[in-house]
DNA sequence: TTGAAAGCGCTAACAT
DNA sequence: ATGTTAGCGCTTTCAA
C-alpha cells in the first residue's frame, strides 16, 4: 500500500508571481502579456502564455481594479426578475455590452425604495463604471448617491420626470392617454380597470393617471376596478374578470395594467362565449411575446423593453469611451397601439 | 450677476482618509466603525457615522476585498434568463443569501459551452466565495477551473452525472421515464414528441432519453417528432401541434419538452374541439405558474426550481460558515407527476 | 523590450 | 478604545 504524500497544500490562489517564476520573466512582463499591453517579444509572450495556461492562472480582477482604478462593471438596478419585462431589458443591455469590455451586474429591488437604496449602495461600493437604474423615483439618499458617484447614470423605462443624468424610456402617462383615446374612439363607454396592488409601481400608476385623465375630459369615469397581488397573473386575470363582470355586467371595456392578466381575462371571456371585441373590448400593456400564441391577440402597447436596454447601454458605453461625446441622453421612445383582436378600430 | 467659483473639483471618490480627517479619528477606527468590528466608544462611533453620512462616503469594496481577501460574492452561472425557469432559481438563491453577507452575481451562457467557460473565467477572476452553476456538463477547462478554484461549487438542476463537488437537482432521465410510464399506464399508444432544437440542453436530452427508454421496453417508439427554435413558445407549440396532427392523425399522446409549447398545443386542441385527454393526451415539463390560468391544466412535472435555488445557496452558505460542516451535498429532489386535466389517471 | 519601485484603499495584526 | 505598520496582487510610472 502506498502512502500518499501529506502535502497539506491549502489551495492558495495563483498570483502573477507564480506565473512569473514559472516562466522566468518579471511579473510586470507577465502582466503585459496577459493584458496585451505594450511591446513584448513573441518569444516571451509564448512562454508566458504557456506557463499561465499550464498553471491554470486566473487573474485577480480585484487587485487589478484597485491598482488601475478601472472597474469595467455596469450596475443594473431593476425592480423584479419575475415578470418577463426586465429580463428583456437585460437582454438588450447584454447585446450592447457584449461588444465592449463592460460587464453588467444586476441588483433587484422588489419595488421597495429602501431596498433600492441599499442595493445601490452595495453596487456603488464596487465602484462600477456606470449605472442603469429603472425609474425616476428614488429616495433622496439614492438620488444623492447617483448624483455624486461621478459616473454615467441612465434611468430607464420611464420619461415622465426629471432624471439625474440620462434617461431612456417611454411616457407611461402618454401610453395611458393614448389607450383611453383609442377606447373612446371605438365607442366603448363603460370601462373597468384591473391592475396590481403596487402603490410603488410608478409606471403603472402613471399609465392609470393618463388613462383616467382622458376619460375625465370626456366625462367618463372608471366604473369598476380591482387589484391583485401575488399568484399566477393569468389565473388572477381570469378570476378578477369573472368577479368584475358578475358585479358590473354593464361594462363594455376592460383595461388591464399588464398583458398577463389581460390574457387571463381574454381566455375567460372566450370560454364564456362572450363576443370580443363586440360585446366587450380588452386591452393590456407590455406587448409580451406570449400574446402571439393566444386564440385572439390582445390589444396592447409595446413597452420597448429591448430597445430601452440597448439604448441605455449605448449611452453608458459612449460616455465611457469619450466623456465629451455628444450623444442624445434623453430618449423618449413612442410605442404604437397594437389593436390585436380585442379592440375595435375606428 | 454672481460669479460662480470655478472649483474644477474633478469628483474624486471619497476614501476612508477623508472620513478620518473629517471626524478627527484614525482611518483604522473609521474602518472599524463602518464594519461594526471591534470596540469603539459610542462617542467616536457617532462622530464617525455623522462624518461619513455628511460626506456621502461609500466604502470601496475593491480595496476591502483585496486587503481582507474576503469577497462575499457567489457566482451564479445559468444558461438563460428568458424562460421562466432560471429566474425562479435565482429567486430561491436570493431568498437564502439575503440572510447572509453573500451576494449573488449572475452570468448567462446561452447554452454555449465556450461561453460558459468564458463567463466562468470572468467570474472567477473576481475571486468569488462560491459558485453555483447549472448542469453537470462543462468543458474540460471549465471543470479544471472549478476543481482548482478552492471554493465551494454547487452544480444545479440535474443529478444525472458526476459533480465536481456538490450538486442539487432532479434526475431528468427519471422524470422522462416516469412520464412515459404514466402515459403507457393510461393506455396511450401512439406518441408524438415536440421540443426545442437544443442539442446543448442536456437536461431536455436526458428527459427524452429516459422517456424513449421506457417506451422501448414496451415495444413502443415515438411516431412523430418536431423541434423548434426561437419565437414565442406558445405560438410554436400551437403551430407544431397542428402540423404534427395534420401529418400524423393517428397520434393519441403528445409529449412536450416544456410547458409553454404544451400550453400552445392545448389551446389549439381545445379550439379544434378535440377531446382532451380522451382522444389525445398531453404532457409538458416544468410546472410553470402560467398553467394555473389555462382553461385546462396541463399534465406536467415540477422542476423544483425554487427549492433547487434555495438548497444550493444553503450549501454554499453552510460551507463558508464552517468548511467542516457536515451537510448533505448531493441532493436529488424527486418531483411528482401532476396529472392536471390532460393525462388520464389509472 | 524588459524590469524595479511605488502605491491603489483598505484591513490584519500588532502596539499602546 | 485607539493608533501604527505592513501588505493584499496588481498596474502605473519611470528607468535601463
Amino acid at each position: 500500500m502506498q502512502v500518499s504524500p501529506v502535502t497539506t497544500e491549502t489551495k492558495r490562489p495563483l498570483t502573477l508571481r507564480d506565473v512569473s517564476e514559472a516562466s522566468g520573466v518579471s511579473e510586470m512582463t507577465v502582466s503585459r502579456v496577459l493584458r496585451n499591453r505594450g511591446d513584448v517579444s513573441d518569444a516571451t509572450r509564448t512562454r508566458v502564455l504557456a506557463a499561465a495556461k499550464e498553471l491554470g492562472y486566473v487573474p485577480n480582477k480585484i487587485a487589478g481594479a484597485l491598482a488601475s482604478s478601472r472597474v469595467n462593471l455596469v450596475a443594473v438596478i431593476i425592480p423584479s426578475l419575475s415578470n418577463m419585462v426586465f429580463p428583456e431589458v437585460l437582454t438588450g443591455i447584454n447585446q450592447v455590452l457584449e461588444d465592449t469590455e463592460l460587464q453588467p451586474v444586476v441588483g433587484v429591488t422588489d419595488y421597495l425604495p429602501e431596498k433600492e437604496e441599499k442595493v445601490l449602495y452595495e453596487m456603488l461600493s464596487w465602484r462600477p463604471s456606470g449605472v442603469i437604474i429603472a425609474g425616476l423615483e428614488h429616495t433622496e439618499a439614492a438620488r444623492a448617491m447617483l448624483d455624486s458617484a461621478g459616473i454615467p447614470v441612465v434611468e430607464i423605462m420611464d420619461t415622465d420626470g426629471k432624471p439625474v443624468d440620462a434617461m431612456v424610456g417611454i411616457s407611461h402617462r402618454r401610453a395611458g392617454r393614448e389607450m383611453a383615446q383609442a377606447i373612446l374612439k371605438a365607442g366603448y363607454q363603460h370601462i373597468g380597470f384591473m391592475g396590481t396592488k403596487m402603490p410603488l409601481d410608478h409606471r403603472a400608476r402613471k399609465r392609470f393617471e393618463g388613462f383616467t385623465e382622458v376619460l375625465g375630459k370626456h366625462g367618463i369615469e372608471i366604473e369598476d376596478r380591482e387589484f391583485y397581488s401575488g399568484g399566477s397573473a393569468l389565473a388572477k386575470g381570469r378570476e378578477m374578470t369573472k368577479a368584475m363582470l358578475d358585479r358590473s355586467p354593464e361594462l363594455d371595456f376592460l383595461y388591464y395594467s399588464n398583458d398577463m392578466i389581460g390574457a387571463g381575462g381574454l381566455l375567460y371571456l372566450l370560454e364564456q362565449g362572450i363576443d370580443v371585441p363586440g360585446q366587450i373590448g380588452l386591452a393590456g400593456f407590455n406587448n409580451v411575446e406570449l400574446l402571439q400564441g393566444l386564440p385572439r391577440k390582445l390589444a396592447t402597447m409595446d413597452a420597448c423593453r429591448l430597445e430601452i436596454g440597448r439604448k441605455a447601454a449605448e449611452i453608458i458605453a459612449a460616455q465611457l469611451a469619450d466623456p465629451n461625446t455628444e450623444i442624445e441622453t434623453r430618449i423618449t421612445l413612442t410605442p404604437k397601439i397594437s389593436y390585436g383582436d380585442t379592440l375595435k378600430r375606428r
